[in-house]
Parts: C-alpha cells; sequence; structure tokens
DNA sequence: TGAATAGTGTCTCTAAGACACTATAAA
DNA sequence: TTTATAGTGTCTTAGAGACACTATTCA
C-alpha cells in the first residue's frame, strides 16, 4: 500500500448550558495556521491510538478537561474531509459530541493560549471549518434532547426538575408548561427522587431528583415536542 | 508534519426494502486480507478527493451502482477506526449510508468477484468490523423512518401507499393500520397525488403519489410512533 | 404577612389505535 | 357474483397545552 495517506484529527465539541442558552467550549489557536484564531479543541491522532483516545488526550492537553469516571456523555459527531478545508495538507477531522452538566472549569494547555466557553448565539470568527462543525454539533444536540434523555447529561448528579427544564429550555429558548414537563418525566422513569431536599431558599423547596439511567442512550416515546406552531422560529430568547 | 499517518477508506453501506425486511449490498472480496469474504463496497480515499466522492467512485468500481441524479438519499454514517481493525496497518474508515428503491441491479467489479443484496435477518460473516457497520446502519434507518420522511427514498418515484406503507412494515416487522397511516402520510404533506391511477390490478385500483419534497431531511412532528408496547420486542415478521 | 418558586387539578384538543364499513376493479 | 385490495367513518384513548389553583419556605 504505497498510496499517499491524509493526516487525521480528532476534534471535539464541548456543550454545556448556561442561563442564556447553549455554550461551546474553544481555545485560542498558539500556532499556525490560524493563529490567535478560536477554534475547537483538537489534534492529531497517533498512529496507534483510538479515535476516542485522541479525542479525549486532545481535551486534556488543550483545556484541562479530563473525560474520566464515565459521568460524561461522549458520542462521535461526524468526519470532516473536504480537501482544501486545512491550508497545510490533507486532513481529515473526526469530531466528537461532549456534553457537560453546569460550568466547566478550562485552562489553556498546549498548542492554545487561551480556553473558555462562548455562548452559540455569539460565537467569535472560527480556524477552518469549524463553524460548520458547531453548528452541526448546536442542531445535533437540539434534536437528540427531542427523542432522547440526553438532558440529563447537562445537569449534576442530584436535581431539580427546575433544573432539567431550564436545560431545554434555554437549549430551544422557548418557555415549557411545568405541569406538562412533569408529567413527562416522571411518566417516562427518566427521575428517581432521592431522600435530600432543597434547603435555605425563600420558597417552598424544591425535591431533587437523580437520573434514573446512564444518560443519552434511552429513546423516549413518545418524544419531546415543542409545539409545532414554534418550531418554524428556531431560537427566540424566552 | 512528520508525524505517521494512517490510511482512509470510504465504506457504503446500500440498504434497500425487499418483502422479507431491510437489505444490504455486499460484494465478495477479491483479494486479501478476507479474500473471498463478504464485506461492504469501499476502498482508499485518494489523497486529493472529497470523502462522498470516493465513496461514490468506489461504489461505481466494485458494485456498478452509480449515484448520479440526485435522486438517491445518501449522508454518513459514521467513522471506524480502532486500532487493529485491519489486519494489515491502521485504516480508518469513514462509512456512508445510501437509500435505494425497490430491486438495486449490481454487478461484480474490480476487487469483487460477485456483488448481491442480502436480507439484514441473514448476513453472512463480513470481513473487518463490517458487521458492526452495517448493524449501526439499520439501526440509524430504523429510528429514522419513525423520525423524519426518509420512507420515501425506498420507493420509486410514483407509488401507492400501500407501498409506501410496506416499507415501514418491511424495516420495523410490524402492521400497521392503514387508516392512521394515510391520515398521518396526508396530515403530514409527504405525499402528493398525482394523475395517474393503478390499473390491470383485480381489485379497486390506488391512487398513485409522488414525494412533495426531497426524501429524508424533512422531520416529522409529530414523529411515527409503533405503539410503545409493541417496541420492546425489536423484529418480529408481519 | 408577602414574595417567590414548587407543584397539582382539570378541562380541552390533537392525533393514534381499532375496526366495521363502503368502493371498485378483474375473473 | 366472488375475491381482493383501496379507502372511509367514527368511537375510544393517550398525552400535550393551558391555566387557575394550592403548598411551603424565608424575610
Amino acid at each position: 500500500m504505497s498510496h499517499a495517506r491524509p493526516s487525521v484529527t480528532a476534534d471535539i465539541v464541548v456543550v454545556t448550558v448556561t442561563a442564556g442558552g447553549l455554550a461551546i467550549l474553544l481555545v485560542r489557536r498558539g500556532r499556525a495556521p490560524f493563529r490567535g484564531t478560536w477554534a475547537l479543541p483538537g489534534g492529531f491522532v497517533g498512529i496507534e491510538e483510538g479515535l476516542e483516545a485522541a479525542a479525549a488526550r486532545e481535551l486534556a492537553e488543550e483545556t484541562g478537561l479530563r473525560l474520566g469516571g464515565g459521568s460524561v456523555y461522549f458520542e462521535q459527531l461526524a468526519t470532516y474531509g473536504e480537501p482544501g478545508r486545512d491550508p497545510r495538507c490533507r486532513v481529515i477531522s473526526v469530531a466528537y459530541l461532549v456534553l457537560v452538566p453546569g460550568v466547566v472549569e478550562a485552562c489553556a494547555g498546549d498548542d492554545a493560549t487561551e480556553a473558555r466557553l462562548w455562548p452559540v448565539a455569539h460565537l467569535p470568527e472560527l480556524a477552518f471549518d469549524h463553524a460548520r462543525i458547531v453548528a452541526d454539533a448546536v442542531e445535533r444536540v437540539r434534536a437528540k434532547l427531542e427523542y432522547t434523555d440526553v438532558a440529563l447529561a447537562f445537569v449534576g448528579e442530584t436535581f431539580t426538575l427546575a433544573e432539567l427544564k431550564r436545560v431545554y429550555e434555554a437549549a430551544w429558548g422557548r418557555r415549557l408548561e411545568p405541569k406538562s414537563f412533569r408529567r413527562k418525566v416522571e411518566a417516562a422513569g427518566l427521575v428517581t427522587r432521592v431522600e435530600a431536599r432543597q434547603s435555605g431558599v425563600a420558597h417552598r423547596p424544591a425535591t431533587y431528583f437523580r437520573a434514573t439511567h446512564t444518560p443519552g442512550n434511552r429513546v423516549l416515546y413518545p418524544p419531546f415536542r415543542p409545539a409545532e406552531a414554534d418550531r418554524r422560529r428556531p431560537n427566540p430568547e424566552p
């Protein structure tokens, strides 16, 4: 096998939920090409290294984020391989989608001078075709919120139903009915009550729940469905 | 950039619907490794060749199937890159999913001594990790039938609603109610009546329809939902 | 007590399931 | 007329939307 071979990278789209909506973890590139431009964390896959392993390694190296413990939702997004997408040479990038709860603490590492969360509604200019990759990731997350229990990947180990509801509201940019939400979540068996209740709040304390199963792989029947009328305007603020 | 590079291939899972259920186009390998074993059509991506272009080229070379005309549904499935999945060297495969209507006429070409459809319920032993790739493809097709209009990719330009219904029935292995089916398909605006009607059949002739839009990219609200009770037994014959 | 958020009761509406019924062709 | 499949009428049921109502805490 003597043909020329492309380089292969693993890039990671870390998505979290903030009050204003979905947010993505980006790093500022420390070297050419696109030096100083914001980009997805990622880098070359070792010749004997698995794709997921490369993604986890690059993420840790560039942002300090570690995916150990199995509590983080992780899936392959897609592969981007148009000739010319990297000015240096032919590069094929396998992109991964990582969902993390709450605020992530990232610090810049190798090859990156800075790392921070950006709201998807106000992204900076991105290197390579990373804007396309981020758009695909956001679309995938919004879709998966509807027909899987992946929302649970965005909340902590225990949480209130209001917190879980805010995940959907932030991602979809529309309010949900509290009653319908509880009915749905409880009927689907997604959550289990825990003993502890909220305390120290100046209102009726909420019940805490935990996820009944590992989030993300369970398909909802029937799915969550924002009403048809509202689906046509994709992202109004709540 | 002096690091060692993996080889990259594009593999194609061509799926069609037969009376017995979903079927996959496989080729018998003409050379080592796995010579004589059935495998997905596919091959190495050229250093300046797009991934989709490589997939289309390899499919044509090995099976004679051409994807031109834009009438064939085509999407990226996933990328498989575990070290050791190819005994020769590190190979990363980008897999594509292609859906075609009715019976495909395939003939063996380069590197393949034979090409034919296999029902997914009775696949032969497959080379490499192709059994895993086929399983992922079948799961994706079954899922997409529920929440998109991709079923239209499996019927011809004009079709009866009974034909379209049989696509779902073959893929899911369960009967659908004709009344619910018509209601759903018509309300969703997926199909448009055409003038011609069936003729020469020994019963009331069916109305012909055509797809209102290009199949596959339209999301259904609400989705098709086989009743919850029946989803637990994944594949009983109708 | 008032403010604030948690959580419920209950009516309405949409769409799927079930299934008996009618329609239209050829043999 | 019989047989076969196309297609309809309509009752029932599940679950989402709406929204007024009650519950529980702190200040």
